[in-house]
DNA sequence: AACTATTTATTCGACATTTACGAATTGTAT
DNA sequence: ATACAATTCGTAAATGTCGAATAAATAGTT
């Protein structure tokens, strides 16, 4: 049973590359997963993701040209496929459906 | 580093516990997950997750009193506790901002 | 120019946690 | 005894996690 769903931490990646424009590559993802989700992760965690998430065809990849700064190698940029959109899509409106089913009440215990 | 996150069976699991009230056991948790999320699971995956999200505290359980039907044997009973609403409450958030961050263009290649 | 060091980045290999299922067990009513 | 409702157990697959290895670029040295 193999890519039957987004894991949490698939989902998280997919949303942090949805957020960022063309510049999603490892070091920021990483970063963007640490700042906007305040939990530390190595870079080896991320690019596992990655990795897995393209393998799904839920993210496409293509290599930048290196860049003139200092150990400036090229970067493999990432971006959200159709069937990532979808994805995504799916997963929020499941959640928000849940949620729309619990009335205020039940967390005022 | 164990329990550091809601996975994202144990995220839909805590809902749907959360949206049953006072008949969250078992059998009926399966079917909720089964029809509110369109997947199918079985039941000792079920009682695998229940388990796991009692360990976190994030559910308590007690045993109702057998009942009177055929095989009415006594159901372990669950409820979210605080820790719980917390774990998701603070995820919806991470998640709701996350999606803040995405312009429909985005989604409209 | 050729080497070596430093920096940015990705890939590899191994292990831990979560997800998943079938089979076994427990307790109740017929 | 047999059938039924429910939970628990043992094991395998998928996902999450990290440290170390590798690759490619610039900077500094001789």
């Amino acid at each position: 049973m193999k890519g039957t769903h987004l894991g949490e931490l698939e989902e998280i990646a997919l949303l942090i590359v949805a957020n960022l424009f063309d510049n999603a590559y490892g070091v920021v993802i990483k970063q963007e997963i640490e700042e906007k989700c305040n939990r530390s992760i190595t870079i080896s965690t991320v690019h596992n993701v990655l990795q897995r998430l393209s393998e799904k065809d839920f993210l496409e990849s293509r290599y930048s040209e290196p860049t003139k700064e200092r150990g400036g190698k090229r970067k493999l940029l990432f971006r959200v496929t159709r069937a990532g959109q979808a994805a995504l899509s799916t997963s929020k409106k499941m959640r928000d459906n849940l949620w729309s089913g619990i009335p205020e009440i039940a967390f005022d215990r």
